[in-house]
DNA sequence: ACTTTTAATAGTAACTATTATCATTAAATA
DNA sequence: TATTTAATGATAATAGTTACTATTAAAAGT
């Protein structure tokens, strides 16, 4: 019994843009472009729909810690990366860690089913632009 | 001008009751242990001094992606992993992988502050009394 | 093609974790 | 002791997300 999709208009829609995009946008991001060619989409459909095509491995959820949910329609497996300043999220291609922690399948008796790793730093953009007392505060904001 | 924390019962007894647990507790745990030392305490207080406390680097404020935020009193360096059963937030202690991502200073331009690497799976408890069928759906779930 | 069944939708209310506000209290300093 | 400043308890507000419900649309059965 597996379980059916259908493949309504608004779910069409909601693959199509998160693919089309590598901005890794949260819901309602992602609900303000969808409604551009479906302007009476509703937020809970967005976000309904993807958990439920996050739920099938269609697309991926990107829970960032302590930042909002993002989501990514690029399944190849990669890290990513969060701008403190701008919250913009990048893609990290780095396959030997990639490789190091698909190895780790046991830590202290728990039995490890994912290994999420997550960078934060200043983006191209921002490092330019950041003033040191303020990169003093990022920095210390980043630590806690 | 440094900031000045005062020494109130309420911020000693967080920090005390803190440190002597190792279960990572969420705000609300924690306000409920302590509680029971200060009953007439409020749960903005808890949070405030979390806040600051962390700010301080007094404590640890533990993001987990995609769960409630939890802190630690304990501030060496060191990763955890949480229980996709129970919730349970146990240390990991992984030497090698530190040192790896301390080395890592940036990333396709970015300037990196923090890398953060979190593991997710069965602890020892659950890992014995989970059915394959749930195993199933917790590993599917996990990959989302 | 028509009926029945089931899934999905829009719109909205509810919920949870966290922050902000504010009048009051307590600590530190003068 | 008086004054200043920080912290508190209580509560309201916020943000992100999930749940609910009546309605609509798709699929399957006849």
């Amino acid at each position: 019994m597996k379980l059916k999709l259908r493949a309504t208009e608004q779910r069409k829609v909601i693959v199509e843009e998160l693919r089309r995009l590598n901005t890794h946008p949260t819901a309602n991001e992602l609900y303000d472009i969808v409604r551009s060619k479906l302007p009476r989409i509703s937020l809970g459909t967005v976000y309904r729909n993807l958990e439920i095509l996050s739920d099938g491995g269609i697309i991926k959820k990107l829970e960032m810690s302590g930042s909002q949910r993002r989501y990514d329609g690029d399944m190849e497996n990669h890290f990513h990366v969060r701008c403190l300043r701008c919250q913009r999220v990048s893609d990290a291609c780095l396959p030997e860690l990639q490789q190091t922690l698909n190895c780790l399948k046991e830590i202290n008796g728990y039995e490890i089913v994912i290994s999420h790793l997550e960078f934060s730093g200043l983006c191209p953009e921002c490092r330019g632009s950041v003033e040191d007392s303020q990169r003093d505060l990022i920095q210390c904001k980043a630590v806690n």
